[in-house]
DNA sequence: ACTATTGTATTAAGTGCTTAATACAATAGT
DNA sequence: ACTATTGTATTAAGCACTTAATACAATAGT
């Protein structure tokens, strides 16, 4: 795993996403054996108890689950995959859009702005 | 105007936030004059220190300007106006891209995500 | 020239949050 | 049964940031 952390935001923040992010977008698949919390704290250059932090809040999103001692595993449940993928995907767009209402944009300007500038990023 | 404070996030960012939305969707007009300091805090229901705050962020985007002791205006320069508010958008739009990318989300898929949610808020 | 009103500067207290050190607990594997 | 390895709990230090009290500075208006 590529990890990416920056001193912007709290270090267990960058790594709840960047796992979730893993899980969700297919680089970790349903079932996988996450390596150990130290191991994937050395791997990423975090304190031990970060990672720690970071895996249990993923928890929470029954992404991964736990055996005491025999580690961490991806959810074999592809519907919670989905699931959260797409739950994620509302709050973002939502977000998004009242984002841009607040500075004065409609629903029709939204949709104009984003499809020139996805048309942009295509050349 | 209708300030809306909360405690989630720092006061001063709402403040900026407002303010700028203010602006930037046309409540404020160019070349008007804002109240005082204190009496846009007391409106607010904020320390005066901190409307302060605000304001002097907002003074780097040009949007205010300030003459010591006659007040604060809303640049008459619509041209600041509306080159912020497109810059606003841009990036607001550019961070929303990104989120959708990192959770596994083509720029295709964005597009039909967004049309698809936009539609049903149209109902 | 005075004064009220405007914006500004300084600084200290409070606060909440992140991180890290360390110790504890459970169990798979031998 | 032992031991290495896994996850977990506790707690304290550090840090950065926000807020607020207070004092200072400039000038428009009289």
């Amino acid at each position: 795993m590529q990890w990416n952390i920056d001193s912007e935001r709290p270090v267990y923040i960058q790594l709840i996403e960047q796992i979730q992010a893993g899980i969700v977008s297919g680089y970790f698949n349903p079932g996988d054996k996450l390596p150990s919390v130290r191991e994937l704290a050395a791997e990423a250059g975090v304190n031990p108890n970060t990672m720690q932090r970071a895996l249990a809040e993923l928890e929470q999103t029954e992404l991964v689950y736990t055996n005491r001692t025999s580690g961490r595993f991806i959810t074999s449940d592809i519907g919670i995959i989905k699931k959260l993928k797409k739950q994620s995907a509302n709050n973002i767009i939502v977000e998004f859009i009242e984002k841009m209402k607040q500075i004065g944009y409609q629903e029709d300007d939204i949709l104009e702005c984003i499809t020139k500038i996805l048309e942009e990023m295509r050349k």
